[in-house]
DNA sequence: ATCTATGTGTGATCGGAAGCACACAACCAC
DNA sequence: GTGGTTGTGTGCTTCCGATCACACATAGAT
């Protein structure tokens, strides 16, 4: 499978291995193919084999009794996740769904952890990746509670939007996201998400479709983040 | 300094080095200490040191226009913190402030890189201890949404005195944490914790005191959070 | 064309907790 | 002692946003 090896090459995380130590991890690297609403995995299940995204969109979330839901994040092509129960061995901490049609390929404990002690240069870039998803989250706990509701939902599609966009939002860019899937990354009701776009509608701040919106203003939208 | 290099020895993470090894970062580490109330280091502000506590307690904060202030954690004697400025060269992303007099050991970037990339034992521990500060922070993101305040406030109860007493909480444990200490953990004001103390204080669960509170029932308080 | 699933708009209600404003209590220094 | 600082208890008001309960709009399937 040449193109997964273009995948695994592309990632930051593997790019200092060579020719061989590529290969080797190519080889092991399993493809799997998920539907739209399918569940990679469930938030306290066993497991320590970690995916990379090869195409479409996942959202992380937490599911609590109840039916309360929130995301922790949503990943799309390239995106790394199942690691932590790689390196910690614990039960999942989050379930994964995919929100598009989802290709990955899966990679296990073993295979990650012997290129992992041979390569001292990318454990250290794991560190570094790992370091940079504790600052995300720090920042997430703080925001959850100085901002305000509508100040987390913009937050949230501008970071959407970003993410979709190669971390360019201009006048025109476009969000793939639905009220819920923004409620939840916003930890807000679906109702709240729908009534404050009403308005950023009305301010012409950004246009509304089914499914997907498109930022008109993201200055405008910066500044209802104080 | 002996009591440096027992300090560090002790530390899960460098434990497996040899006494070669160990003996040149005791030689490196700078021991500091800090008054109650001083800030070790501020957020925004650029710093590559990481810091292990010999004793002594700090909150870890984050600050926001306006006056509010959340804490994400308190650490005592052993902890680590300043690590992520360490590893990926960002600002500091929190605020560390000394709620007791601390005695800290400081290494610098330089001397802790030069241990970890020749020891990748050390980069895996490294690794598994990030992970699971990750699924702490991911766990206090969803607590924030799922729980009542209440329910956060006993979460912060119970943790800290686990914490502060080496995991085992019992009727009769002790806690050292005044009211706004506790607030800040909770992200909810100091008055709502005020009237829940009162309340717990009421039904027995446990007792309050100037800066202390000792635990009654752990069983009950622990049948409070859903 | 019709049916079902999925996504959206909006009113009405209602409770929880933040915020303000105090009084009071305990500890420290000198 | 006497004051200053730090910690605590509690009433009152106010308001944000969750929740319930709908109607409606659009997209796909057959």
């Amino acid at each position: 499978m040449s193109d997964t090896r273009d995948l695994l090459a592309g990632l930051p995380l593997f790019e200092t291995l060579n020719a061989r130590e590529l290969e080797e991890l190519v080889n092991v690297a399993v493809p799997r193919s998920f539907d739209r609403g399918e569940v990679i995995f469930q938030e306290g299940s066993q497991g320590d084999v970690m995916y990379v995204i090869r195409e479409g969109r996942v959202l992380i979330k937490r599911e609590h009794a109840g039916g309360r839901t929130i995301a922790l994040t949503e990943m799309g092509p390239g995106d790394l996740f199942g690691e932590l129960s790689v390196f910690d061995k614990e039960v999942r901490s989050a379930t994964v769904e995919c929100i598009e049609p989802t290709k990955v390929v899966a990679l296990t404990s073993g295979d990650v952890s012997r290129v992992l002690t041979q390569s001292p240069v990318i454990a250290v870039k794991l560190i570094q990746q790992l370091s940079r998803r504790l600052r995300v989250a720090n920042s997430r706990i703080g925001d959850q509670y100085f901002q305000s509701t509508e100040g987390r939902i913009v937050n949230v599609v501008l970071g959407l939007a970003e993410q979709q966009n190669d971390g360019v939002v201009m006048p025109g860019t476009i969000v793939r996201a639905n009220q819920s899937e923004i409620a939840q990354l916003a930890s807000t009701s679906r109702e709240t998400v729908s009534r404050f776009l009403a308005n950023c509608q009305r301010a012409e701040l950004l246009t509304t479709y089914r499914g997907k919106l498109q930022i008109r203003d993201p200055d405008g939208l910066r500044r209802l983040v104080v």
